[in-house]
DNA sequence: AATGAATGAGTTTTCATTCAT
DNA sequence: CATGAATGAAAACTCATTCAT
């Protein structure tokens, strides 16, 4: 396989679970079994590795946006956003350790301040474009408040509470939206 | 003045602003005028002083949730209770940050295992006594979400949207609860 | 008990089984039940402490020689001095590894120079007045020798060999010099 | 030169001298003229660095009883290991400074432990093999007595009498075996 | 593209000692 | 006699990065 490939599929595995300052590239170079220098080559350092899997991530919350909207309702809209997200919170909760992570941690966020900023952005926008057609005076407000919430259960649900009843969650969620 | 004290001071600051793993004891010493051997002293390692933080955020949490509930509606402790926060917020970033950073980082997650447990319970107990008097059926789940929902507007504030509008969002919550 | 009393006792028993440089006073302290400052105060430094041991344990080598030779050959001498030897070999093996450790390890040898020559003056001194009458031209030889392997002995069966025969090891000694 | 060959070869000789606990890596390396990391790169750690060492000793002693054993009487066997170690004992005396001391330290003791059993294993072994030949029923006592011998011979010459006779002594002995 | 020896700054921790009370 | 807070030097270890091959 790619060796680059492999680096990048480890070091995301990493930097997940143990968080990025917790990661020496020594343990990531083992474990993809490649050594020290090709980081530097492929990456030029530690920072950059991190910016290409953010920038990767990022691309993958893209994706999950572009789902077809045409023949679908506002609401419609929503609860297929829900569906994606509360399905993928259960099935890779890595994914949303990891952009927790880099983006709390403040060494982390400065490092990726640019990315950070452009993905959120991303996130509202798109976000905003489906409550626009709900309620346009308050969409703003309303996009806030639908992107923290879901932001909130992602944390309780991976950091804090180890019962967090997910379903039960889910349902009241999407008895508001839809 | 106390050295302990002013030790605890300014490592709760460093702590919140840094980040645990990007604060070195030295700069703590240095700016706390005290020598590194006191720190194992007073909390053996830097694990221990990390513990001893968040042991009395802990408490400032416990007092605030100790208000007078005796002549209150549970909506209007919610209310109260969404005061304090939404005041505090504002106040001390810093606390929140600190707060987010200790979850959500693998390592300090670790550390703080047992501590981030208790407390978390603490506050889901707390405020599943309100919830039980609104709506006894499902007062567990309406707690978490209500936990996640601030948990949620706190992680957005602070770390992901610079424009976030507070204000209104409070308003929106505050009319939700009231 | 008399606090001086008990972490002299306390250091012995330590410094014989972690070695010197790998106890550190706080343990001590801690075990004796002690405060620091009491080190400083009673044995002005670490360094005191162990040449206060030390001189205990010289001592007793003193006692040990010192039983009463006016009626017995100097084979039968001989003969209770090893007795006497396995006897507390097998008796308080910490006794004897303590003394080789202060010995054999360079930092504690240059600390207990004068006092370490003195002893062993003292018992080559002891033997030879025994040998002396036994084969007066080569005194000092056996003497040594005597020391050397009665040295080897207690070396082997603290520090290297786990299944020493001690016991007929003895028996082949004993044979040897009665 | 090969930074690893130099870096054992200097801590050979500074862990002989100044015994492990008391030889800071900051010494060997500065004398070695190697960076510090590169002991953590080479031998991991401070103790790896020591087994290393140790190994190395082992095989040099390895060497010394791999002679030629096919046309010689046992006694005359004896009396070659007997002139191999009079003559090492005289001439590289930090040789057995460094064996003994590695023995008796309990910190390094724990450190070696397995290597130590292998190496004394072996030494009893060859040993034995030779009296054997001489006195089979008694040979294990025997080589245990004749191993004890030298060791206290080497413990008191080295460590503890200045003016100890060593070539009387090895007259005495050489006497006995031949 | 890939390796791994080598560096060196930086980090936590250890610990004997001092000193005011 | 006794305490324990405070010091500061020294120690081992970590780890991203560089560079010759």
């Amino acid at each position: 396989m790619d060796k680059r490939e492999q680096l990048i599929e480890i070091a995301t595995k990493l930097f997940s679970e143990k968080g990025y300052e917790n990661t020496p590239l020594s343990v990531v170079c083992e474990k993809a079994n490649v050594s020290k220098g090709l980081i530097s080559h492929h990456f030029k350092s530690k920072d950059g590795l991190l910016r290409e899997i953010f920038l990767r991530t990022t691309n993958l919350i893209v994706e999950i946006n572009s789902f077809d909207k045409k023949n679908k309702s506002p609401n419609e809209q929503l609860v297929e956003l829900l569906e994606s997200f509360f399905s993928q919170l259960e099935a890779d909760k890595l994914f949303f350790q990891f952009n927790l992570n880099m983006i709390v941690q403040p060494s982390t966020r400065e490092i990726l301040d640019d990315l950070i900023k452009e993905r959120s952005s991303f996130i509202l926008e798109k976000t905003k474009e489906i409550f626009d057609k709900i309620d346009a005076e308050n969409a703003l407000v309303k996009s806030h408040l639908f992107i923290a919430e879901l932001d909130g259960i992602a944390l309780s649900y991976l950091g804090i509470y180890k019962d967090f009843p997910l379903k039960e969650i889910k349902e009241q969620i999407m008895k508001k939206y839809a």
